[in-house]
DNA sequence: TGAGATATGTAGCTTAGGATACAGAGGGCA
DNA sequence: TGCCCTCTGTATCCTAAGCTACATATCTCA
């Protein structure tokens, strides 16, 4: 099953649906950095992430980033679906945020399972619903708060247990749409106030409480 | 079958389909500018527009709104589709933009009605990734023009086969997230280039060319 | 080990957008 | 018909955010 047992609507199939599953599924592995679907592109299936991470984003017509959101493992790349269903263009870039792993299914096979088997008709309307709150919730984060606010959200967020961010100034100006210069100035005044520590390619949250008053503020 | 023989989905439906859908489906009928789902609602069906217009919006801290998008007749409220599926509470608000009626399929019956129609499934995943399309542009918008580009996006998108759009300036500003006197403050540069006439209500495009060059820009 | 590439930090300047305030026009209703 | 409410238009001021430029630090690799 390529992996795909980790999800648990794949273990739910009937025998019948896993073999029509193994039949088409295949596995690819890529490097992190790498644009693995360009806007536009005519996708071929449904793509699932084992293990790495996926980011989808969009570029502004002057050249910035900005993150739409991020797939992790263990969730489908639901654009990828769209396009199965509805033969649209893919709307956004895919790139791989780390070495990542991707179950690709066919869009034939996945729209066989998706006909007959019941777990993959859930899994489909969770993906899809799923993905329609988070962007809602990046909208509405995009509307209404500074920019400020949105750093400190998106430290607070993605960084790891430890309070670790591992991404450059660059990267995290290419998630939240914005330039590399805002990010540090806005890193330095978080510095200066003792909330965060910054060195090259990473950020340590010192005092997540004052991080969350900035989102409140 | 309360004016869902609009919905082709519906009118697919086996007869034991139609039997289900005619227990349970009921009508509303609501005026215009009111607020029909609160953000954190518990919302109890699936609703469908039959006339009329809904608005999916939301408020910044600062108590200005922004459209998130719009429900036209023989669509569906895909949240609350979401809500039916994944108990998750509502994240927006809903309006009524004109007088509208509703058909609402209540949640046990639509989900009956998904398990056992393909027409269903079918309609329920293109409502729901056609709403993600629709989010991801938005977002690409928000992210990526300024705000007299979106504007004059907004006044083309929306105006009528005539060329007017008949909304307060008032409401523009509540539907792409800015003040009513930066929308009067940019439309008054339109007009004063030509391109538009402003009157009490209502905007009146007279250069659709030199609108889409502003978004081009 | 050092060159070169990448990342960080900062400065100066400009413009977009929002906040606040207020005046006047248009329309509805008693 | 006139009052009042709603809508439009404009002015002034301020700050956030972006652009451009450049210096310095860090890391990789030959």
């Amino acid at each position: 099953m390529a992996g795909l047992d980790k999800v648990a609507a794949f273990r739910a199939l009937s025998e019948r649906g896993k073999a029509l599953l193994n039949q088409g599924v295949t596995t690819h592995r890529f490097k992190g950095g790498n644009v693995i679907i360009d806007k536009g592109q005519d996708v071929s299936g449904a793509y699932f992430v084992l293990e790495g991470r996926l980011r989808v984003f969009t570029y502004t017509p002057a050249g910035r980033e900005a993150t739409l959101y991020l797939i992790e493992p263990g969730e489908t790349c639901i654009l990828a679906l769209n396009s199965l269903f509805n033969r649209l263009l893919y709307p956004a870039w895919v790139q791989t945020e780390k070495a990542t792993t991707v179950a690709v299914v066919p869009g034939p096979v996945y729209r066989g399972l998706f006909e007959s088997e019941p777990s993959v008709q859930g899994l489909t309307v969770e993906a899809l619903s799923t993905l329609v709150f988070r962007l809602m919730a990046e909208l509405e984060q995009v509307h209404s708060h500074r920019l400020d606010q949105r750093l400190a959200s998106f430290l607070l967020v993605h960084a790891q247990e430890g309070g670790t961010l591992q991404r450059t100034q660059q990267e995290i100006a290419g998630h939240i749409g914005t330039t590399r210069e805002m990010v540090a100035r806005l890193l330095g005044r978080m510095a200066k106030q003792g909330w965060i520590e910054t060195s090259r390619g990473a950020v340590r949250i010192v005092k997540r409480t004052a991080l969350a008053a900035i989102i409140k503020s």
